[in-house]
DNA sequence: GTAATTTATTCTACAAAGTAAAACTAATAA
DNA sequence: TTATTAGTTTTACTTTGTAGAATAAATTAC
C-alpha cells in the first residue's frame, strides 16, 4: 500500500507553506508565505484549486474555523497536512537529494 | 531579462539527470538514471515530449551524433543543459531549500 | 434595518506539463 | 532483402497550474 505518486511542483511548495504555517494555515496566509518566502504571486483562485485537489488526494485535510469576529468576512477554513502528505513531501525530497547528488552546477550566478 | 519560469516537477528530474551524465546524455540513458537513481520508470515516449519541450524553452540544447555502428541503430540525439537551464534548476531548487528552512518532518518513515 | 464594506471561499475555463502507446527511421546482421 | 536492433517522433489524453469572476457571510455606517 502507498501509491507514491508524485507531487506537482506548486503542490510541494503548497503543502511545505501549510508545515510552516501551523494553526494558521489557510487561503490568505498560505498565499502570503509563497509571497514572502519564494516570491510567488498566485492568485487566490489558482490556490484554492490546489487546496482542493490535494484534499481530494488526502495529502491535506480542512475545517472551518469558527465566526472569527473582528471587521466583516467569512469564516476561514484551515488546512492542515495529513501523514500521507508529510510522506509524499519527504519522498519528493529524497529524490531531487539524490539527484543533486554529486552534481556541481559549475555556475556564475544571477546577475 | 530572465523570464523566470518555474521548473515543472518532471523537467526537474529530467535536467539533473542530463547533468549528471554529462556527454552520455541521450534518451535511453536518461530513461536508465531515472531508473536507477530514483525508481522512476517512466516510458521512453513520455521522456521525449518533455525533452522536446524543454528545448523549445531553451533550457537544453541538442546535437545529434554521428551513426554509431555498433550493431544496428539509429544515431543518438545528445542533449546538454543551456546556461538558462542551469539558472532555472537553482532557482527552483533555492525556493524549494528556502520553504524548507526550519520546516522539521516530524515524521515515522516509512514502514 | 439595509446598503456598503470587508474577508474569505467557490466556480468556470483554459493553458501547460506529465504520460503511454504506437508509429516511424535508420543502421547492421542473417 | 528481410529480420533485428537501437533509437526518435507522433498522437492522444490526463493531471496540474493559473487567473478572473462569482458568490458568501459577517460587520459597520447611515
Amino acid at each position: 500500500m502507498g501509491k507514491s505518486r508524485f507531487l506537482g511542483e506548486f503542490e510541494q511548495f503548497v503543502l511545505l507553506a501549510i508545515l510552516r504555517l501551523g494553526e494558521q494555515a489557510y487561503g490568505t496566509t498560505i498565499r502570503q508565505i509563497l509571497l514572502d518566502v519564494i516570491q510567488r504571486d498566485v492568485s487566490i483562485g489558482a490556490l484554492y484549486t490546489t487546496l482542493t485537489r490535494l484534499e481530494d488526494k488526502g495529502l491535506i485535510r480542512s475545517a472551518m474555523g469558527e465566526a472569527t469576529a473582528k471587521r466583516g468576512g467569512r469564516a476561514k477554513k484551515f488546512f492542515e497536512i495529513t501523514a500521507e502528505g508529510k510522506q509524499a513531501l519527504q519522498e519528493t525530497r529524497q529524490s531531487l537529494d539524490a539527484m543533486w547528488r554529486d552534481v556541481k552546477l559549475t555556475f556564475v550566478g544571477v546577475k
